[in-house]
DNA sequence: TGCCAGAGGTTGAAAGTTCAATAGAAGTGT
DNA sequence: ACACTTCTATTGAACTTTCAACCTCTGGCA
């Protein structure tokens, strides 16, 4: 034990610092500006658009949170807001009771269709814009490597047996 | 107008997808360390850590809000938490009665001191470990452009003048 | 002095998120 | 058939964030 902590570098420091700081700044403009042109937050325009790129404009709720990270308690709550904006519909398994299904309304589709340009150009403005296309790769990379790891520490919901 | 939508990029949108998911992940496995280990959120960590590095332990108000990247309301209610847990103690100005000085405790500044190192450890494990030492840098090179962008946008809540 | 516009913070309500507890349905074995 | 366990999703309470209204103090200026 008494392994001595490694410290940030000057570098990474300046690195943590940075994403820190732009992650905060760049939800809130995406935010503020889907508030303004839509009355949506991004977090609803994410699970609109998620179902949107999914068959018949479904998807059970367990895999749209997983789509989307999110936890089921989330879904379900924000799924009951959208519910009453009109945008989404729920509907029951047929075969699997237990199983919700969640889809995209027409008055859903029709919001994000309008909405989708702005968000696009908020993305682009804030972010592409400011980033030549060797930077986008990198980020792709570094996203990537990031996410695996993460996925690979959070996926195993399913308990490490010892048998 | 009429000006049609500039879409993603098949890279831009895998570089979008990408970070969205991480960023999410990311904050949730340091949320649920400092919260498992410490019994607090990375929110109030990032504003002990501001503290514990600025003069004497002290910021103004505003001043803290700006380093945090959050809003004065955001921080009022955060450092009522705060001073709740008896980690922050809060000041008036002596000269301008109306600004706040927001103080770390000693409590504060030991249950950081405790805290630091396995938050430390997390962020590297999850992020650093993660990448080269190039990519470090790129990361430091994006966020700091967009930072930069976002900074140019939101700072002006001075009116851009117009004479 | 006395008025007043603006700066610095706070407040309370509404909306969003988390966490642990729960309900209900489907598999599993006896 | 019955009891058990697991899976899917929801619930409600506590907590956090946002938004707009508000309070107090300062500095300018007539």
């Amino acid at each position: 034990m008494a392994e001595q902590t490694r410290w940030l570098t000057e570098r990474e420091q300046r690195a943590w610092l940075a994403f820190l700081a732009m992650e905060r700044l760049l939800d809130e403009a995406l935010d503020r500006q889907l508030q303004r042109d839509a009355g949506m937050s991004h977090a609803y325009y994410r699970i609109l658009a998620i179902l949107s790129a999914a068959p018949n404009h479904t998807l059970r709720m367990s895999e749209l949170a997983e789509q989307d990270r999110a936890s089921q308690s989330r879904l379900t709550h924000a799924i009951n807001r959208l519910e009453q904006a009109g945008w989404v519909r729920r509907e029951k398994g047929a075969t699997d009771r237990r199983v919700v299904h969640a889809q995209l309304t027409e008055a859903g589709y029709e919001v994000l269709r309008q909405t989708a340009p702005g968000h696009v150009e908020a993305v682009r403005a804030n972010l592409f814009d400011q980033l030549s296309e060797e930077q986008v790769d990198q980020l792709r990379n570094i996203c990537e490597a990031v996410l695996t790891k993460l996925e690979a520490d959070h996926g195993p919901a399913r308990v490490p047996r010892r048998d």
